[in-house]
DNA sequence: TTTTTAATTTATAATTAATATAATTAAAAG
DNA sequence: CTTTTAATTATATTAATTATAAATTAAAAA
């Protein structure tokens, strides 16, 4: 954890940004919660609990310069909120998820399935790739279970 | 153009909805303007400029609507604004995307290049998937000349 | 260590996208 | 033709996000 805190210092400190406290904070919530798909509503809250004087706007500006050092990604499942998923370490890619119609549930696919694909659209369409977002929606291992178990 | 409509018809009334022709005039904005990606403002304004008395809300029912019904999917690229696609006549799955970083532009990929990739979803994590989203960001053929030519 | 300075935060206010409500209108069914 | 139900309009409202100006502070320089 520390280690990661102090590798982000160095990647705000190459673009000339400070490490704040209220930016500490909101980087460890994120670090916390990893497996989470927080809205900045939810980071706010949770940042609230360990330092009550900080400010929305505040949280909501961090994780936008979080996003753009791709520290985190952005994404969206189509509810109206952005939400903000933590990188792994080092991934070149965003990983991939699994939205579940049934119950909501979010499950994530760390392994990079999209290899190929991205060969056939650099070659066949000229497109020079540099990150993706692919989600599938369907139905969890859970909620299959629970349909026949119904019937 | 009239085929579809009729078809889109069709569905409505499978689901006791009408075709008002508020709607009518929604779905020819988006017939007509099948392969640009417009947010319910945008399609607003162009409905708007036929048929002046709509108002923004029965637009946004509208997509809504037809989102409902898998006759166009809504999509967000990142920015605040959902957009609403077009299903191509009788396609199973929603189609991909490469957004442009540099100059913004999007085009679309008919091809289904995900079901190599659905099937180990499946196999391997038991997820039976439904539908998919899968966008490319990186930089188009037009923005990669520009730039060595600039060089 | 102290000073300096640019970056950052706070505390609003303002935008913007999207949805809800109640009254009115239009359409379909009997 | 009358009744019933669905849909639209014209607001009003909510919710998410961003902007602004004054006050504060982290980190580099003296």
């Amino acid at each position: 954890m520390e280690h990661r805190i102090e590798q982000i210092k160095k990647q705000l400190h190459a673009h000339s940004y400070k490490l704040t406290p209220q930016r500490e904070a909101t980087v460890r919530v994120l670090l916390e919660r990893e497996e989470d798909h927080l809205s900045a509503e939810d980071v706010y809250l949770l940042v609230k609990e360990k330092s009550p004087e900080i400010g929305l706007a505040t949280v909501y500006r961090t994780l936008e310069l979080l996003s753009e050092l791709k520290v985190v990604d952005k994404i969206n499942f189509g509810d109206g909120v952005s939400r903000y998923d933590l990188r792994k370490e080092g991934a070149k890619h965003f990983h991939h998820h699994l939205v579940c119609i049934e119950c909501g549930s979010v499950e994530e696919i760390v392994n990079d399935l999209l290899e190929d694909v991205e060969r056939i659209v650099q070659n066949e369409w000229g497109f020079e790739v540099k990150d993706h977002r692919l989600t599938f929606h369907g139905i969890c291992k859970q909620c299959q279970a629970a349909t026949v178990k119904a019937t």
